[in-house]
DNA sequence: AGGTAATCGAGACGGTACGTCGCGTCTTCAG
DNA sequence: CTGAAGACGCGACGTACCGTCTCGATTACCT
């Protein structure tokens, strides 16, 4: 769904015969991506119209019909460029306990930075729209579920002994670690509590520890 | 927000000396509910327009901006009747083990009954919403937390020693008990496997062993 | 249309056996009819809505709907009380030509009244649709007409030679007389200036003069 | 108050430098100025709403809004069009006298065509509504009144001395000629006989020797 | 250098739903 | 039975954005 930047779209229908013309302006790209994040972020989702975006932009509206389907694809564009480097994990900092605890701190921090409201919103639209729901998930929730996959697996390696760390496993682990993060965010809300932070990595360790040592799982 | 039903909203100042003329239509209320849910099960809440209950419901729409502020409004109504008991504790059939998972069971399927749906559709508007939010959370939320404590409570003090369940541990429970089903639907959109079930419920009664045995957390 | 009030109304079904409980109220039918008047002075014809005129005479729409049709019903009400008075010949005051240049002058003077708004708006709305002129001509006009007519001729026969001043001459004297006046006040909007009342008067006298020493109508 | 077409309305501030974009579509412009026009005669006024017209006219609601005011400002721009030859003086073709009652019988005639009903209705509501009266009567009734002076002059100016016929008593004599006419449509809603045309251009034509040859008037 | 083909601003246009107003009917209760 | 209060179905109001479209002006590439 998403127009994204560096892999140009598909409807360049002949690539071999380069087209005439003035191209895609990079600056009204940016000027559509920013007029849509601060108005969600000032204004809040509902309030954040195509006609708005043009007029902030200082942008016709035919343009970004043009280059996007819908204000959601905008802002999928925008959680794209900004939401992956937030989300990141960034290991062998420290013990695998630090580690983890930091991650999800970053994680928690997250939600407060204009790209997090971003996804918040974002997530909030895919309850109530099929089409968002496909392309967030399909896009973003997929890659990013694969890098807490990869992140996770490799901090437990270390952690534990190696050869024990099975891949269903660590994507069972991905949800007990971050469900109750999301859970506090999107059910109630909240800032994220240290608290919450400390127990919920302490308690994934510990639950990667017993699973692995006596492997009772069906 | 929510315009509810036997507790009489705040305007009546003098019960005693009742207004002469004639009163609410109960079956109005009810055709209004009925053609909200049933719509949003339909076709969505983007496709649930106030115009469209109205019609379904044989409403004219006055009648409907009479009682209900707007559309989520006529949703948390609904939810307020539907969710509650979908959502209640039955502790006491079983094991406590068994007690959890049954109504961690229950939890996973109740989002797939109509109310569950409202639910998931409210959850999301409230990430779009602060209005949404405050009256979600200040309702019907708020009070499924307390019977949440209560239940889990009451399970917790039936499986270990009674004096060694305090609040705050249960508090922070719950989250991790409900936290990943929640990521899982909400984030993910999937339904919850049984696996996440059992593996949660467990996960969550073998941490509250070992906090009450060791040390009760800073 | 009209609902009058000496002669009452024809929803007495049996005269004979009169009916139990209290009657009309004078009080409530001056209320409405008042504030029906000042509403319409005040704020003008299209804001005069049948819940305004309620509100304002402390009554309920159920107790206006009762006695009267519509809010133009109403006007036609106020006019028969307050307008037949302001329009009637008060001959033999002076010489003919006196006499007509002062009735003339009261016609003028009538449209600045409250009852000469009323009528105009009155007129104005028969312009808009058929019943409300149906009843204002069927009506009011009707009867002012003949009160016009004799009035006028009654003023002929003193000036004139009274076995020359026939019906239709009359009739036709009439149009010439006041048309100039109506045509003022409803095209142009403007007060009548005392030049054209004077004009007016003295050329239908001249003019009667001349048909009546001449008669060369057909 | 009305869009008029020919003199572009006063938003061209340099008619020179006009700007970029899609014009007004004058076929729209039509489309609406009929459908009004027909509604008007087929239903009425009352039931002339801007629902209707649009719809009538294949036409969304917010185009009418972005060019008229109300639906009296689309008959105002009806009436510019249609109205004005309708109520030309052609003189000329024969002796004064016949040359008037000509001109009278078209007046008489006019009320009874489409384009007359417009004016009456907008007459009617000029009675109900300072707007209305002031957009008429500061439009088309004044320009219109200038005509009927300027042709009434001519006319007399050719059946008498041209030297006595000065403005102010034209101005009178239009209202005594016209006066009488209207007075018959619109108080009484009857058609205009023939008998009334002949005698009010014969009277107006005896007045003005009168007027000339005796005194000119205070 | 000119032609060609795209982008871009502006905004008119047919629509849908909004939230409000007043209509005329109806129901309830007090006097 | 009257009358105040007001809920109800209804229709139109005037507004906000939607997504599509038509303009003219402005580039950038390609003969």
């Amino acid at each position: 769904m998403s127009a994204t930047r560096k892999p140009q779209p598909a409807c360049d229908q002949h690539p071999v015969i380069s087209r005439t013309g003035p191209r895609r302006s990079e600056s009204v790209r940016l000027a559509v991506l920013h007029a849509a994040d601060d108005l969600l972020v000032e204004r809040g989702f509902a309030a954040l119209t195509i006609e708005g975006i043009a007029q902030r932009a200082g942008v016709a509206k035919q343009t970004i019909y043009r280059w996007w389907k819908s204000k959601v694809d905008i802002l999928l564009d925008t959680l794209t460029d900004d939401a992956r480097e937030a989300l990141e994990w960034r290991t062998g900092q420290g013990s695998p306990e630090d580690d983890l605890t930091d991650h999800l701190q970053r994680v928690a921090d997250f939600f407060a930075e204009p790209a997090g409201q971003v996804m918040q919103a974002l997530l909030g639209h895919a309850q109530l729209d099929k089409e968002t729901a496909a392309s967030l998930r399909g896009g973003f929730l997929r890659e990013q579920r694969e890098r807490d996959i990869a992140g996770l697996g490799a901090l437990l390696t270390r952690a534990l002994a190696p050869a024990t760390v099975d891949d269903r496993l660590v994507d069972h682990l991905v949800d007990l670690l971050l469900g109750p993060l999301y859970y506090r965010v999107l059910v109630f809300g909240k800032p994220i509590d240290k608290e919450l932070v400390n127990t919920t990595a302490r308690l994934v360790l510990t639950l990667a520890h017993e699973f692995t040592s006596t492997e009772p799982e069906a």
